[in-house]
RNA sequence: UCCUCGGUAGCUCAAUCGGCAGAGCGGGCGGCUGUUAACCGCUAGGUUGCAGGUUCGAGUCCUGCCCGAGGAGCCA
């Protein structure tokens, strides 16, 4: 057995600069091949997964025997010489390293409970602690990695202030969804955030162009494969910024997304499938329709379809929001995310800017992803006058003195502004092309599950 | 809260009309120099979600309950 010390330790990513020469790496055996004088074990390192070779004529025979009794998951060091070899799997892969020495850390226990193969659903988010080493969660979590940087980059890059808002926050702000309510000292109770926008519209008007971005939480009883109670949420919000410079800004955003997830994590979208061709297609202009024209599309696809359990959901009339089933459809039209804007103002929250001249129409956009994932931002322009805001408090029930201080906001300097949250686990979800939301987070918090 | 589907070995699933509880993977033992979730032989492994009921006999039929899934509503 060769000295560890003689070779180079190096990352699983790397193995193609090593050609030729001696290296470790250490991480854990993922699988192990027997094949007569021959073992093959796939080990991973947390970059990737190399296929290590060990013929029986090139070791002693304890290392032999060790090597081909290693249980999966075991920790091991393993050190020997690159080739390059086209049938060699892993990630890269088309690398080998043919073993001349070994040295095990652990062996783990027999009982591992991950199979190479499918599972269900609810085993594996029981096991979600050991499911993540798989290379398909391994691969979506890195991609999420991406997309939290390339969020924070865009936004520094075009000048916005991370701004953070608090996570416990006072009673309801929008008085619509429900919230999770924890005891708060003397003061009562307080809220897990469902949203950081208004205290950005607070922040704007101190920085300019701002953004937080952090967990949120909802506690509402959604059960469907587009919801988690703890999700991760980008919100920028601008100062002197309207509808249509928003809606600019927010197909740059999603745009520079997409792209630094096909410059940085090729690899892991071709493992998991995805077609590459529908994500380098996502480029400006982004198409925008109005909610007007959403409806009559929908109304015409409802038409043409025969099936009459599909009818049926697509029934609605102009005033309604959207529903899941009207946006899979409406999106399905489109081979790049679709911007509605202008939808009814009774739909909408309090704050949205009223469309001039159409006042049952407010400044509102969605951003619906292709391929059926359905919506990915919310923004608008924000209403800026201190009476109107005041009256829509009003009529929407809400206790004015808990807005005094966003009235303010409208007292002393008021400017047109706008903003949008883009949901960070549904748009993880559509540019892997997953079907659960539940993988594209690293401990998924649904209404049934806590654990891990 | 409502609708639909499901719960059988550690995992993924099968079991015909109500008639002996099965397979593959994983584990153990053995074989094989190129495996890609290898393959071949042998082997261990069961409170069929729970409680009742019908029946000579229930994984299967009936009643109630528990748990899970994804869809509606709500939303990102």
């Amino acid at each position: 057995m060769r000295s560890e010390a003689m070779s180079t330790p190096i990352h699983v990513a790397d193995i193609a600069q090593y050609e030729g020469q001696e290296v470790t790496i250490r991480g854990w055996v993922y699988n192990r091949t027997d094949k007569g004088k021959l073992t093959f074990l796939l080990v991973r390192d947390g970059s990737g997964f190399a296929q290590c070779v060990a013929f029986k004529g090139d070791l002693d025979e304890a290392t032999f025997d060790a090597i081909r009794r290693i249980p999966q998951e075991s920790s091991v060091v393993v050190s020997g010489t690159v080739r390059a070899d086209k049938r060699a799997p892993g990630l890269p892969g088309g690398y080998e390293i043919g073993i001349s020495g070994f040295e095990v850390v652990q062996a783990a226990a027999l009982d591992y409970p991950m199979a190479l193969k499918e599972h269900g659903v609810d085993f594996a988010l029981d096991n979600r602690h050991l499911w993540i080493r798989m290379p398909s969660q391994w691969a979506v979590l890195r991609i999420r990695a991406t997309i939290m940087r390339a969020i924070q980059d865009f936004l520094d890059g075009q000048g916005f202030l991370r701004v953070d808002t608090p996570i416990l926050t006072p009673a309801a702000a929008e008085g619509t969804t429900t919230l999770f309510e924890t005891p708060y000292f003397d003061e009562g109770f307080a809220y897990l955030s469902q949203s950081g926008q208004l205290y950005n519209e607070a922040n704007i008007f101190a920085f300019g162009k701002v953004y937080c971005f952090g967990p949120t939480f909802r506690a509402e009883k959604s059960k469907t494969r587009r919801h988690l109670t703890e999700f991760w949420m980008v919100e920028p919000e601008i100062a002197f910024c309207d509808l249509d410079q928003l809606m600019d800004l927010e197909e740059e955003f999603v745009t520079f997304i997409v792209q630094r997830v096909l410059e940085t994590n090729r690899r892991e979208l071709e493992y998991l499938g995805r077609d590459l061709s529908k994500l380098e297609a996502i480029k400006p202009p982004f198409p925008r329709i109005s909610y007007d024209e959403a409806v009559q599309m929908i109304k015409e696809i409802q038409a043409e379809t025969d099936d009459p359990e599909k009818k049926a959901l697509l029934n609605i009339e102009w005033g309604q929001d959207f529903g899941s089933p009207h946006e899979t459809e409406l999106t399905k039209r489109f081979d790049k995310p679709v911007m509605v804007y202008g939808y009814p103002t009774a739909a909408k929250a309090f704050y949205m800017e009223p469309w001039p001249g159409r006042p049952e129409v407010c400044k509102s956009v969605d951003m619906l992803a292709p391929e059926g994932y359905g919506e990915i931002i919310g923004g608008s322009e924000r209403m800026s006058d201190h009476d109107l805001l005041l009256q829509r408090i009003h009529e929407h029930g809400l206790p004015e003195e808990a807005f005094k201080w966003y009235l303010d906001l409208r007292k002393y300097g008021s400017v047109p502004h706008s903003g949008f949250g883009l949901g960070v686990e549904r748009t993880v979800a559509w540019i892997c092309g997953i079907e659960h939301i539940r993988e594209t987070i690293p401990y998924p918090r649904t209404i049934k599950r806590v654990y891990p």
